[in-house]
DNA sequence: TCTGGGGTCCTAGGACCC
DNA sequence: TCTGGGGTCCTAGGACCC
């Protein structure tokens, strides 16, 4: 039998790394990445970490820590990260058809079969990627996906290892294992590392030995999954499809509270039309759409949250159709004299466009002129940028946009932020 | 003043059917 | 006092991931 083998590429501070590669003078200097709308850290380097910020920190609270330590902070820069990862995908499967891109930053390789020092193997996607990307990176080879996030977690704290961390067959295997907590292993969140710190399981040896029954009853059958993997049981393959989506939202908080029925209505254009455009790109179709309408639960204010949700005739794609049915709800939701800091659109009850029925009475989607136009527009704003070529309800006020005050040019996606090498 | 966004899976319980 | 037994489908809520 042939054993698995899986191998994690990891970006290591993915967004904070794309920055620095850019602009250099960062190096070596604590920088932050903000959330959308600058509200909180999403992503930090190491020198951040170092002075004792974790992720989730609202950056309100880093103010004078900002100015002590000289610390950069960026909004969030997505088309920038988002075309860094495609070149570190685009690197990983030269490599190996058997890819997994699992996130914006992450993915796992079957090293399934594979001869020789994978150590070796490793060092050489690691070096390659940094040379052609500028990007630094870490891999964890074990047996299960699970044990590759563990070995990745320690290649990542052990300055020793250079990046890279193989555990399958380990001599001290079980030590390692004892020097993880239970918080940082794949699978377990805050509340069941809060649950099995309280039955005194803390280490990652701990729970590969703990009793089944009790695993199976208190973190359902994902827990026990997990401690097999831990066991170097394989339990998840990797997937190599990618399943297409059940459902898609689009919501943003607004960079100020909005109070107005008007601006809310644009803001959900925004959002639904974005909504549709992915259901586009992924070749299906739903019939069933939800919005929904809250005031901000920090403030010390009258709460609002609802949503309420309809279903369209037939599936479809159809921008306009969408359109229609959200703001009819937003307006059923909408409420004067609250002041509210997000909306959101939610499309679900997805199916795969060639599955779309056929309907004797009317025609669907695909039977009339809907497909072509939505296929003409979504080329436009493709070639011309997003929202080219958007629905009046969109309006001009903008009332309601977030806040992205700190944002880094966008290097690699747009000519005019190229960045220039003097002579 | 200032606290993100976008997903998935599992389970329990209710509705409804025979 | 006693109060059937399944099956299926749906939904809400809770957990997780990045």
């Amino acid at each position: 039998m042939v054993r698995d083998k899986f191998a994690l590429v990891d970006c290591n501070n993915f967004y904070a790394s794309c920055e620095r590669v850019f602009n250099p003078a960062l190096e070596h200097k604590p920088i932050g990445i903000l959330s959308n709308n600058d509200g909180i850290i999403v992503a930090l380097s190491n020198e951040l970490k170092a002075l004792g910020v974790s992720r989730g920190t609202p950056v309100f609270k880093l103010k004078e820590l900002i100015k002590k330590h000289d610390i950069r902070i960026f909004s969030s820069n997505y088309s920038l990260y988002g075309d860094m990862s495609a070149r570190v995908m685009k690197i990983l499967a030269y490599y190996t058809p058997d890819l997994e891109i699992y996130s914006i930053d992450e993915a796992f390789l079957s090293l399934r079969g594979m001869a020789g020092n994978m150590t070796a193997y490793a060092d050489q996607i690691r070096n390659r990627i940094r040379q052609w990307t500028g990007l630094p990176v870490s891999i964890g080879i074990g047996p299960s996906k699970t044990l590759a996030k563990i070995a990745n977690h320690v290649a990542k704290r052990n300055q020793r290892l250079k990046g890279v961390f193989d555990i399958s067959d380990h001599p001290r295997f079980n030590e390692i294992l004892a020097a993880v907590d239970v918080k940082h292993i794949w699978g377990i969140g805050p509340q069941y590392a809060k649950l099995l710190h309280r039955n005194g399981i803390n280490n990652a040896l701990q729970l590969t030995n703990a009793p089944r029954d009790w695993i199976r009853r208190k973190l359902t059958i994902m827990g026990l999954r997990t401690v097999m993997e831990l066991r170097g049981v394989s339990c998840l393959e990797l997937e190599l499809i990618t399943e297409p989506k059940k459902e898609i939202v689009s919501s943003r908080s607004f960079g100020n509270p909005v109070t107005k029925l008007q601006d809310l209505r644009e803001a959900t254009t925004a959002y639904c039309t974005r909504a549709v455009e992915k259901l586009r790109e992924e070749k299906q179709a739903a019939s069933q759409i939800m919005v929904y309408l809250t005031t901000n639960r920090f403030r010390n204010e009258r709460q609002y949250a609802n949503f309420q949700s309809t279903r369209l005739p037939l599936p479809s794609a159809y921008t306009p159709e969408f359109l229609q049915a959200s703001l009819k709800l937003l307006d059923y939701l909408y409420r004067p004299g609250y002041k509210y800091k997000k909306v959101g659109v939610m499309i679900s009850d997805i199916i795969p466009e060639s599955q779309l029925p056929l309907d004797f009475f009317q025609p669907t989607y695909l039977d009339d002129r809907r497909k072509a136009i939505m296929n003409c527009v979504d080329s436009i704003n493709q070639k011309m940028g997003m929202n080219m070529l958007a629905y009046a309800s969109i309006g001009n006020s903008l009332n309601w946009q977030m806040k992205r005050e700190m944002l880094s040019p966008h290097y690699t996606t747009r000519w005019e932020h190229l960045p220039l090498v003097k002579a």
